[in-house]
DNA sequence: TTGTTTGACTGACTTTTGTCAGTCTTTTTG
DNA sequence: CAAAAAGACTGACAAAAGTCAGTCAAACAA
């Protein structure tokens, strides 16, 4: 399933640029770039599984990724969805324990393995780098802190209108007047971000779009009105 | 309100002693001993508030402090409760971004405050507690995404159930056949720890009574029959 | 001590959300 | 291409949870 690729050394990776690397010294994306392993893999593909030893961290160069947990009744939970420039797996590495999550490739995507060792020993020895995982994790904690307010305190309805923002937000393609949301999900994985049934989804996503805040363009969801989303998310009061 | 207090150093504090400083060197600890500042607080007090810039890094030498956000709707969604020995604030100081949460003092409290320069020179210069400071951040990143599952998964009721094992776990206090949860909580910060309405948590916990599974003793919550609670919070299946 | 405030609690009711069963449509595959 | 499978969707219904209004009890203050 899985096929090593050319690897295209890190220096020149375009996905670098906004990435965890971004700032790192020349040298040391040498000995990255020297280890490192680059792997194409397709839609459905599991990139690691909950509850197994993390053995190194993955750097999304093309592609998309969702994370997520599978809960006590079946259902899974998506903690995440990363895309190009984004870094997998590291806080099982940093923590030292085995992965919190699941990890399935949702778009064909291109993906380079850095080996334990090497990724430590470069975080170990430059500080700066060291300094930007750092923020980067506390960053990710106040995310986290939101996520779980807005799990714990608005409605369905609100949710899926944040999560669609969201969305737009990051995978967003420009049009005249709106933005497509440029990533093929199903209902039941939009279902498993908000946390939520699938059939809820559905009903809520033809209110909207009778609404005329969004509106449908074959598989992908095309937000026409923002303000009116973010109205109705409770972004403001 | 608060008062500052006899500064006890760091070197012979007792709550040291399963803290993020409990591997610090005997130098740095003198160090952060000598910057510090021990102040008493009383239940009601706020340490910071959400969206005000972080200073320095508070630990906790006795007592609990909530840490909340509060939601568009104007209720509050509680983090965490912290104890003896927690760290609080260092993930705003570490990301450079505001306080992303606020925390309040909910069981007298003497605390004492580490200003940002003296935390943050010991961290960039004791690599091994700096490490220690890594795995805590990623290890609680993997805590956020089990709340966030839970939350987003769980009915009402199981998670009323877990956090009640959870503060027995943390609170509570041996008695014989059962376990004691040693802290005075309100029935709306019960209901925000949940989140969910306050009229719910008297709903459920007089359920939960009716069954057996727990008692009231005054303000105190008593667990009789703690694999009874797991069960009703879906903790196998 | 008594009035006042706050928190705990209850019941009736509404709204939200989930579940189930089934149809229709699209995609996949032999 | 036809059959099968998967996904999108709908309606009816049940269950869960929130809201509102009000009582009761405990803590607090004058």
């Amino acid at each position: 399933m899985s096929s090593k690729f050319s690897n295209t050394p890190c220096e020149l990776c375009a996905s670098r640029k906004h990435s965890l690397f971004s700032e790192l010294s020349a040298p040391s994306v040498c000995t990255i770039s020297e280890f490192k392993n680059s792997i194409s893999h397709k839609k459905g593909q599991i990139l690691y599984y909950e509850g197994t030893r993390p053995l190194g961290v993955f750097c999304i160069k093309s592609g998309v990724v969702k994370v997520y947990k599978t809960a006590s009744n079946g259902k899974s939970q998506i903690i995440h969805l990363a895309k190009a420039g984004d870094f997998l797996g590291y806080h099982a590495l940093l923590s030292e324990e085995n992965y919190s999550n699941t990890a399935t490739i949702i778009e064909d995507a291109t993906i380079c393995f850095i080996p334990r060792e090497a990724f430590l020993k470069t975080l170990f020895t430059e500080t700066p780098f060291f300094k930007r995982v750092t923020k980067a994790l506390s960053h990710e904690i106040g995310v986290m802190e939101e996520k779980l307010t807005d799990a714990s305190q608005k409605s369905i309805r609100e949710r899926l209108a944040f999560v669609l923002l969201q969305l737009s937000q990051t995978f967003g393609v420009e049009g005249d007047e709106n933005r497509k949301i440029d990533l093929i999900l199903s209902r039941e994985e939009i279902a498993s971000i908000v946390g939520t049934a699938t059939e809820s989804v559905i009903r809520l996503l033809s209110e909207f779009k009778k609404d005329g805040v969004i509106k449908l363009e074959g598989k992908k969801i095309i937000i026409m009105d923002p303000k009116g989303l973010a109205r109705m998310s409770d972004f403001y009061a």
